[in-house]
DNA sequence: CAGTGGTCTAGACCACCAG
DNA sequence: TGGTGGTCTAGACCACTGG
């Protein structure tokens, strides 16, 4: 671990026990690094880490201020729409029991349109996913996921009832660069009415999405559909200018 | 302007024009030091916020690479969920005409919820507003808002019709230091059904968020609602380890 | 193995802000 | 004006990748 990351995280064990409170200024980054015994630029690197977590604010000629980061760093922590790796992560310290069902996997050529979000050709077949995601065996939310079958060699039913992204990660060693997504409101469609449960009146939240692969190659498109009342995804936006 | 901005600036534009194209190799950094006759460090910190961009992505060991952003960089960029800075700015290079209409405007004690978001007392008041955006003249979004009132001094409907940002940027010297958001699904209520046209089976995306100053205190909680068949929110999301 | 980006140093100067 | 964080340097070593 980079001394930087080290040092981020004694100073946000100082600011969660209150050595450093709320409100006050932290050390000036020369002291910090004297203290720590490293140059002032790892300090610094430290403190940006901090910044982005909402932890903490520096300004030019005026120090780094503790701020009161209560409000966001409470349960809402999870759902977080930056960094987002699949349900299974997102939940994993939740008590609530999370499962799989299949509705449908197949392979088939893709459509035009998929086959522009996933950048193959439509000769290049892709798997077809439906999975419907239940927490206490209750409807959460419904999968519609595309992947290029050449990518994701050996995907079958038992990989599908526990999590793809494990599967990619840990067996296939993928590593993914990143990811785009588009988030809306929608009405419900028949898939949504009969595993989710949804009446013609209650709005699904959909979000759309493309995950990269480090080598830019798209890996999954997908479309996660959840009930409305089950669900909502958090942001934080920190300036740095 | 920082060097490295200048850097990342000019890179950016032999990406766009082809100078390095598409799944090739951005020069090592230290040419690219040597080239601009700067230290690696700085070049570094340049070929950072391109990848933030999602235009490159870089790999320790194995140089940079020259990703296919056509996807994400195109009309679609507007609208990002990280750096929103109101609709106003959102819009301003559309051709499209944003107006506004205020449906109500008032000052009032907050409300519990209200007080513990902007973190000030129950006896501090609050600004009430409720505005109608409408793009073309067609009901596009419908923003209810809640300012402390002793942040926002002179606060009218002169400026309620045109960009409250601008106001707090530009007249009142405030800066923002980053926001927090929840993004639902919800259905109608009766406001959305007065001012948005929205039917009873008509989804709302709703936006919730919470803009702190560089101070640490909230200035805003908001609640935007939007019509389910006119806007989305898009996000990138770049992976740094 | 050679070559890349990631980290880190021990300085330096500068822009900015509060007093 | 004094003190802060932002930038930048000219090196160095290391971790990791691919051939």
């Amino acid at each position: 671990m980079p001394k930087y990351e080290e040092i981020a995280g004694i100073l946000r064990g100082r600011i969660s026990d209150g050595t450093y409170p709320v409100n006050s200024m932290l050390p000036i980054q020369a002291d910090l690094a004297k203290e720590f015994g490293v140059s002032r630029m790892t300090v610094k690197k430290a403190v940006e880490l901090l910044a982005i977590e909402g932890l903490v604010f520096s300004k030019q000629g005026n120090g780094t201020k503790i701020l009161n980061s209560s409000f966001w760093n409470k349960e809402d922590s999870k759902f977080r729409l930056n960094n987002y790796n699949g349900l299974t992560y997102d939940l994993k310290d939740d008590p609530r029991t999370l499962t799989s069902r299949i509705i449908e996997f197949s392979v088939e050529f893709p459509s035009k349109e998929i086959a522009e979000r996933l950048q193959i050709e439509l000769a290049a077949p892709v798997y077809k996913i439906i999975r419907l995601r239940l927490l206490d065996g209750k409807p959460y939310a419904l999968e519609h996921t595309y992947m290029p079958c050449d990518l994701v060699p050996g995907l079958d039913d038992a990989v599908l009832l526990t999590s793809i992204y494990d599967y990619l990660w840990h067996r296939l060693g993928l590593k993914f660069a990143g990811s785009y997504r588009h988030i809306t409101a929608e009405k419900p469609d028949s898939y949504d009415k009969d595993y989710l449960d949804c009446q013609k009146e209650d709005p699904v939240l959909q979000v759309e999405q493309v995950v990269y692969l480090e080598n830019g190659r798209p890996i999954e498109y997908s479309r996660s559909r959840n009930r409305f009342d089950t669900r909502g995804y958090s942001l934080l936006d920190v300036k740095n200018n």
